[in-house]
This record gives C-alpha cells, structure tokens and sequence, in this order.
DNA sequence: CGTATTTGACCCGCGC
DNA sequence: GCGCGGGTCAAATACG
C-alpha cells in the first residue's frame, strides 16, 4: 500500500486488458487459452522450470514466478508446490493449490505479475500473525491468494495461490521490452 | 471522483 | 447441538 509496484504502469495494463479481451473474446470462453501460449511462453523462456508436473497449470504459474524472480532477481529461498488433491473422489473445489515459500525482499513485495485486491485478513489460530486474503483483480479471474507470514521467520512469506488465472500476466517482460507506447 | 484498502460481521464446515 | 476456526462479503475509509 505503499511505494511499490510503480514499473506496473497502466500501460501493461491496458496491454493485457487489450490481449485479455482479444484472448476471451469479450465473455467467458469455457477451454483456457492461456495453456498455449503458457507453453509457448515457457520455451521462451528456456524453460527454466525443468520439473514436470502433472498439470499445466502449475507450470504456468511457476512460469510466472520465475519470470518475476528472474526479472527482479530476488532473493527466492525455496519454491515448495504442492498440489492439494483430495482424493479420487476428488472435490472440484480446491483443483488447483500452490504454496510458494519466498522471503519477503525488503522493499519491494513479492509481485508475481497479478493485480491483487485484498479483500480480508484473518488471524490464524497457532499464528500470532494474521493472513491476508487476495482476489485476482480481474473478474473473469477467480484466482486466489492468500499470503500468510512464517511463525519463526518474518521474513518469509508463505503465499499460496489458488485458481487459475484467466488473463496473462507478465508486465515484467512487458515492462522491460520496447516502450512502445512512449507517444509524446 | 474513482478505486483499492481497511475493518467488522456473517456464514459455513468440522469436531466434539 | 454447540463451539471453534476459517473464509468471504460488505460498508466505510484513505489515498491517488
């Protein structure tokens, strides 16, 4: 809430919300779009993320992170997926879940390429810090997040993601090519 | 003025 | 059936 994501400039923004509306086509297509050009962005990427997973989805968020990590460079201890499957029997509703342990760079917050509205904060019993919950800015986006300190070390940051998002989101690579909108 | 953020209350699920 | 814990929504506020 502070100084913080400034290289985020709305031009990225109306960018993505431009492909967003390109890639959804106005509404709410059933199949995710993203999967192809996540692959795609991935063997851009020299596909950094060697590990193989079950589903694309995690890849792409991974991805994401990277990317971000790579971009800024930042301080990353350890990246720890876990995808919550419950049972065969399975429930829908928790499909996809990551918990990725960063440290929290001083200064500059873990920014993984989404917009996040904060949309409540709860204390966690057994954790005398409180956890905040985030909601992908976009609407045709459910993606989750929740971002919860360590008990031992303030300094880390568990954020776990849920959903997928709908949009793409890299502003980082967005930010670092061409300014092409520099228009006088 | 518009939007994001804040805080409180309500709701739901699970355990006992 | 009640209590605890967690999660989400909603209104108000602060900030840009």
């Amino acid at each position: 809430m502070n100084n913080k994501a400034t290289w985020l400039s709305e031009s990225w923004e109306d960018g993505c919300v431009d492909l967003v509306r390109e890639l959804l086509g106005g509404d709410d297509p059933p199949p995710p779009p993203e999967a192809a050009a996540a692959a795609a962005d991935d063997q851009n990427m020299n596909r950094m993320a060697s590990t193989v997973y079950s589903g694309p989805t995690i890849g792409e968020v991974e991805s994401a992170l990277f990317a971000t990590f790579c971009t800024r460079a930042q301080p990353v201890k350890d990246l720890s997926k876990s995808r919550i499957l419950v049972s065969e029997r399975g429930v829908q509703k928790m499909e996809n879940k990551y918990t990725l342990k960063m440290k929290s760079s001083g200064g500059g917050m873990a920014d993984d390429g989404y917009k996040w509205r904060k949309y409540g904060q709860k204390s966690i019993k057994n954790s005398p810090n409180p956890r905040s919950y985030y909601k992908c800015t976009n609407p045709k986006c459910g993606a989750k997040k929740q971002v919860e300190r360590s008990v031992e070390d303030p300094e880390t940051l568990l954020i776990t993601y849920e959903g997928l998002h709908l949009h793409f989101a890299f502003p980082q690579l967005l930010s670092i090519l061409p300014q092409q909108g520099t228009h006088p």
